[in-house]
DNA sequence: ACTATCGGGACCTCCCGTTGAT
DNA sequence: ATCAACGGGAGGTCCCGATAGT
């Protein structure tokens, strides 16, 4: 019977915290942690600028929370396919890692990592924060992977840590290069390509050759 | 009657730009653009603020002009190299790899991938410029002594253009993260072994099997 | 259905406004009228916000209703005291000043003084208000006392005007320190003493000597 | 030669933080703390509001600057001419309250009591500064001629602590009141002559009867 | 009647670019 | 050429008054 869309504003009871997280971290991510206005992030999400102080303390707050909310989801997701995954570890790592590729390809995730490469000097708090409950976590992640194929014979026996690296490393800088300096550069980089053609010299490498 | 020229405690005027462009680029490198102050340049370059204004026009005129001076000197160093070499393509390759890693090892320029990375959404004209005048260049010249040594025959006919890739895609990387969230990671990276590493595998890779 | 006049835990309705009123004066007092926020006199009256404007139209009339409510009820007691007195003009100041003096002890009342000392300059009007309406209401009700005392022949024929202001001064003084810097004085004023004090001494300079 | 009226700003090298000070007691004094623009101090001080900055680090830095500054000179002076008198304690008595209460009568000084007791509740750090480095310290300079003149057999020997606040308190309200209420009050106080009355009364009473 | 929520705007703070002067 | 001092203005922060909804 009503129509509410006339009113000016309608209250959004509960969505409005993860608007504004999300319209922070585009931003964020675009232009940097100092170059944002808050009128930017206001305008995206649709609200006034004094209505971001309902919800987060201050600017450099909004900063830590989109931060940590735009990852700790995933995480746990992740965590989760680990601990719940039955079959073969060469099929966990292929999932795991497809996921956690497209994960990177979406621009709110995909920046993250191109934000927190600009601004870890300006926050050490929120880089410390982001390098052990985010970067340590995920090698974590897929170091556990990693061991359970070497444990039921999939894989050969290599030093984990540098597995963990050569794996994530080329998706991690595609990604920060995709944010940033891709789009001036005429040879562009086929992400989709070029995540499925590493991900199988990984898995060709390390796969126990059975004679 | 003064002979300012020998006179230890008096600056060569000479010198003034140079030091203010090295001072500008370290500290866009640590805080990024817009988080920088003038006076923070200034200090750094032992000068007033508006010392700068004799030089630059302005920030943006200043963090162009950091940029551009930081690597023109050495591209042209490279080129030089590549037309002056004489003697096996895969000694022109290291010399070239090595050199360049250097470079990118130290302060100055190792933080212009980071910086750029991070702001080239906010100086789309210099991050163009980056791309054309830096990276496309430098492509150029390491395409240039693959080229040669395929047409030597010390290397195998891969594709130019993906070998350039793999070549300096890591060390770019290893740069970045050195000048950023390397700081809070307790796994730090041994540059000047991975370098060599890296270098090792790429090398070994493209030569020819001569049996 | 409802008896809404026995539950205890309902407020009555009735009540809201002066709960207000209080909550404005005591809070206005503490901070002066530019540094208390809204938010603060809601808290401490126990609403929301938005009810103050169910019964102010804006912060400055909140503040001039709080400043009226807390003096008026006041004044009329004293000059129906002053018109109802049946007795001696002695008994009737003492018990007039003893009144005054003990309002003015109480928080609420005590700081009026203070609060439009310190916001004569930003609210002309009220100030004015507060001149015309009470301080020089009560110097006529204490003038009216002395009057009746000299036509009575108990008091000397002494300028009513300096009598009034001898007596009251050093209350309203006593008053305004003991709402501000009292707090922080290591010599403090025994009030009840100083008050009891002060009118003997004045009591004893205008009774006529009955020799 | 140069005229140098008709430039924009001038360097002022060294009066400019007292000017300031000048304007921001004023300003403090009239409106209170909160009540104050920085762009009311600046516009009064004639300078831009950046200047501020370049003299104090915040707005509550100017407030206290300008507390401290308006009184400690003359305390010093007080304290000096306690130290330096020759003659009789009437003199010097005489001679230290009326340079004190002419002080309190210039804007300036006179409104400070006004403002301290405004702001003692927001401000607890400087109402304790303004207590025991103005308001008790002025007390031990009237305590000490007061009993010299005890001691040198011109006063009688009285409680001293009630001595100095029965002379200083009424002065200091009725400075309190000449920068508030007075302004409305339509019976309005002549200073000097309540000064001098005031001073009569007192000298009157304590000096010793010689017969 | 009462509250949660929000828009709008004022003010403090800070910093870029300029001016007066050496 | 160099710098101290300064104007101007933008952005973060905060709060009053208004609105949607119960």
């Amino acid at each position: 019977m009503t129509e509410p869309c006339d009113r000016r504003w309608r209250r959004r009871p509960d969505a409005r915290p993860e608007e504004i997280l999300q319209a922070a971290m585009l931003t964020f991510v675009e232009k940097g942690f100092a170059a944002t206005r808050l009128d930017d992030i206001a305008a995206r999400a649709g609200v006034s600028k004094g209505t971001l102080y309902l919800y987060f303390d201050s600017k450099e707050a909004l900063f830590r929370a989109a931060v940590q909310e735009s990852v700790l989801p995933h995480l746990q997701a992740a965590e989760a396919l680990v601990a719940s995954h039955e079959g073969s570890a060469q099929d966990l790592l292929r999932r795991l890692f497809l996921r956690w590729a497209e994960l990177l390809g979406a621009p709110a995730l995909g920046g993250l990592s191109k934000l927190m490469i600009a601004e870890a000097h300006n926050f050490p708090d929120t880089a410390r924060f982001y390098i052990d409950e985010v970067v340590l976590r995920m090698r974590r992640v897929f170091a556990e992977a990693f061991r359970r194929g070497v444990r039921q014979g999939e894989f050969r026996d290599l030093p984990v840590d540098l597995l963990v690296r050569e794996l994530t490393t080329p998706v991690i800088f595609a990604t920060v290069w995709t944010h940033s300096l891709a789009a001036f550069d005429p040879q562009p980089l086929d992400y989709p390509r070029y995540i499925s053609a590493h991900l199988d010299v990984v898995m060709n490498g390390i796969r126990r050759e059975e004679n």
